[in-house]
DNA sequence: CGATCACATGTTTACGTGAACATACAGAAG
DNA sequence: CTTCTGTATGTTCACGTAAACATGTGATCG
């Protein structure tokens, strides 16, 4: 900068001033500044900045990886909304589901330059329990609403209730589901939402199976449906998993949706294009980036403490893996 | 820093080598810093500390989003490999795949504090216009070994050939290819080599139909390649449009792998459990990244501007999607 | 025509840390 | 007992920037 400020004949501090965009420079001045920054290959240097303005315009995100499509699509969608907003993403990937794990974590991206943390896909941390270290700005991604911090998620429970009506509206007697793992809070409340309203139709409750969100574990629970005889409509709580009971039911020579109808939730991009296309819940990812990212700079601009929960209206979407019941 | 020092009746600057576990500290003072530490709750100021040493442990990284199943996994494992190396990982995604694009992403990471960065997926910019700023370290992800910069990739061409044989060897006269977009180097060198396997099989060489990588893109060219008679093995560059392919089959009323054998490449989690289970290439990621951050720490920490490629030696993984061709 | 003002620019300083150097002190060697 | 050596600790300083304050200059207004 001292070099800059030499070669325009001018003080730091007005290099400082152009490279911060004041107004109160004069044209000339400034021009001569901007073509002494090209010549000597001048960039600011962020440590000193943010050593002086306290702030780094980045953002810590903590996921539980990349491998399932919802996350990677939320991280994906985070960091482009973050990005238009002019932060920066530092991610963080957990390996085990522990509050230790987010802990260390969170140490991690504090003493990195991180001006406020995004967390998505909390698992159910014994909630008490989670006392994120103060002073940082906190955004949840999918997550409890009864927490300190505000909370940006899909509206689980309109989503579920939504396939669930629609496999009922078809005809079907009752509708059984592929939940995904226990201590996650976007699975708990699909699965919560299915049984209320299967009750309020009227309908019988079957037992739930458990899965992971992997295509994998979808094909067990896939298996063990197969096996059940009865089974007409199986809603799986995500678009993952129904593909896996999808293979199941192929496997066991069930039709689908002839014999049984199967569907999801997420609507991956891959979805309208699996055998037969599957009927899912839209989450509108983008969406719920936006509004976290926006909570979050609000939080970082105004050091506002203030509790907020948004739900974005997801949207069912139907296709071919789902139709009326067989004839009895 | 000044406060632990009060309280624990030292100097700053030993705080600072508690904080750094330098050696010559006497145990007794160490547990006073620490316990100092504790109390007040102090965390290094990581932009102060970065200011002074010139580094930060930190990562760029420079993709092209996580929408691309493929990208998500490389991504996810360069996370994981940085982290137990000890980095944090910054990440940029760029929408257009323009050379102004990336030049800004650079601009920002290395504005950003970051100690060297990772290009993911770098499509074919013009190479000598591809100037990089020097000084930063650099590794690319998938690109080509004539650049100035160390490269790591799966060995695209083996992969190909592995399928391509594979289905040659099932019987089929010829297989088709359905291309990911031509300004990919991945892209390229899987296309390249099919057709040398061909050629040097005295298979004919059918016209290339090219993709973007998704399923939809797949589906349109699964549609062209159903209208054509004698196609009887199809091999996608990768799942994605795989998937695609075999959904235009099946609506043309085409049987999988009776009558059109379909083969991938990556090796999704969920190909496994398609309808039918997808043959498929599978890359190693996890390795992939593990070589790309280890040679971007060797570059950091020495300083060698030395170039270098590795190339991770994929697997061919058979299911039920490919089978002999049918009777003529 | 002097006071006041707006605006461009310069000077000084603090941000929190670790490197380099300085100091103090204990024990060993002669 | 003196000198030397090694270890624990303290002092000073620089890192590159932006904020706060100071200065200078020309225009405006009563």
């Amino acid at each position: 900068m001292a070099d800059v400020a030499a070669l325009a004949g001018v003080s730091s501090q007005t290099v400082s001033r152009v490279a911060n965009n004041r107004s109160n420079v004069e044209e000339e001045t400034r021009r001569r500044v901007l073509s002494a920054m090209r010549m000597l290959g001048y960039r600011p240097n962020t440590a000193a900045r943010a050593l002086v303005t306290g702030h780094f315009r980045a953002l810590g995100l903590i996921s539980f990886g990349l491998s399932s499509f919802g996350n990677a699509r939320t991280v994906d969608a985070v960091t482009r909304a973050a990005q238009r907003a002019g932060y920066t993403v530092n991610m963080i990937a957990i390996e085990s589901q522990t509050e230790r794990a987010v802990h260390e974590a969170f140490d991690r991206l504090t003493m990195q330059a991180v001006d406020g943390i995004v967390l998505v896909e909390a698992q159910i941390l014994d909630t008490p329990a989670l006392r994120l270290p103060a002073g940082v700005p906190v955004v949840m991604a999918d997550g409890d609403a009864s927490h300190r911090h505000p909370m940006v998620d899909t509206d689980q429970a309109r989503g579920a209730r939504l396939v669930t009506r629609h496999l009922l509206d078809l005809g079907h007697e009752t509708v059984w589901h592929v939940a995904g793992p226990e201590d996650s809070y976007a699975a708990r409340r699909r699965t919560e939402s299915w049984h209320a309203t299967l009750k309020e139709a009227g309908a019988s409750v079957p037992g739930v199976l458990f899965g992971d969100w992997s295509a994998a574990s979808g094909y067990e629970a896939g298996r063990a449906l197969a096996r059940r005889p009865g089974v007409t409509a199986v809603f799986a709580a995500n678009d993952q998993m129904a593909l896996g009971v999808m293979r199941a039911m192929a496997e066991a020579g069930c039709r689908i949706p002839q014999d049984v109808s199967v569907a999801g939730f997420d609507d991956l991009d891959e979805s309208a294009y699996l055998t037969p296309p599957l009927t899912t819940v839209r989450q509108n990812f983008d969406v719920v980036a936006e509004r976290i990212v926006s909570l979050m700079i609000d939080q970082i601009e105004s050091r506002g403490e203030r509790s907020a929960a948004a739900y974005v209206v997801p949207e069912l979407i139907v296709r071919q893996s789902t139709a009326a019941p067989p004839p009895r």
